[in-house]
DNA sequence: ATCCATGCAAACCCTTTGCAGTCCA
DNA sequence: TGGACTGCAAAGGGTTTGCATGGAT
């Protein structure tokens, strides 16, 4: 019913090397027709290198020499074709993240900002079912689930 | 492990006569010492009006007599206090409505906009078992259903 | 040679804030 | 009467857009 979830901070895993991981997005971009530039290429690589949620600001600020328009747009594309996904902390502060799979939620810590995965089986179909007692026809849903993490509680 | 919801929209069941929850309303602020104002009441009874979750920008709008400012800093003060609450649209669209209860997440329809409460009993409890096992220690959560309500489905 | 992508700046939207005047309690 | 509340307008932040230039295919 529960599984446990791979935590996404880099101070476990180390994540498969970065360049790999851009290459693979440029390439699916590339199918779908996107054309690979150097500012794409360097939005791509600054949100490889994240190892935790983080603001469109933030990315800018680690882009100095991209414009701040060519970053949004690079968000919007990734998250567009699910490279991404958009994270939404508890005060409404909005953040990316590499997607590390389908459809997922995240665990947020709200110490040290890390994320994890949080794989709750039938949730979905659990919510599904929900909607349906209420007359409703499930699409879709949003959740995000707050707290600390094993290392900030140990602090 | 599933119950009902209760419809909020204004289709089926009249909700407790308006100027009763307008009333109800004032009186708690007034015992956290918050002033009884015309602007104030306006605003409430602006928002006890709405059958489905409204913008700011909607409430301000059907309140052309009272500032902007005024409208923003009411509705906070409602969803401070508990009595309204924060509704999320799919596509990030920020809204408001009142509280019919304590702790609740939201069936919302993307065709006419209505909303229902859905309790999930059993949701909270598998968030925090499934946080556990990820070594997170779980403070809160943010959980919205998007859908079709059963009017919208019929049609 | 296309026409997509970029950069800059301005525009935009939504919300909050500063401040002087107002009005409950 | 004092402090909370209001209204206005201006500031704020976060994101998008218009447009001319540049670059990938």
């Amino acid at each position: 019913m529960i599984a446990a979830a791979n935590k996404h901070s880099d101070h476990e895993h180390p994540r498969p090397r970065s360049a790999a991981v851009v290459a693979d997005i440029i390439s699916q971009l590339s199918d779908l027709g996107y054309r690979d530039t150097e500012p794409r290429r360097l939005v791509i690589s600054a949100v490889a290198a994240q190892s935790n949620p983080f603001t469109a600001e933030e990315l800018c600020a680690s882009l100095p020499c991209v414009g701040r328009a060519t970053v949004y747009r690079g968000l919007r594309l990734l998250v567009e074709t699910g490279q991404a996904c958009r994270v939404l902390l508890e005060d409404h502060d909005l953040r990316y993240q590499l997607s590390h799979q389908g459809h997922h939620h995240h665990l947020l810590c709200g110490v040290c900002g890390a994320s994890a995965d949080l794989e709750v089986c039938h949730a979905e179909d659990m919510l599904r079912e929900a909607a349906a007692a209420a007359g409703f026809r499930m699409s879709g849903h949003w959740l995000e689930v707050f707290g600390q993490c094993g290392e900030c509680i140990e602090d």
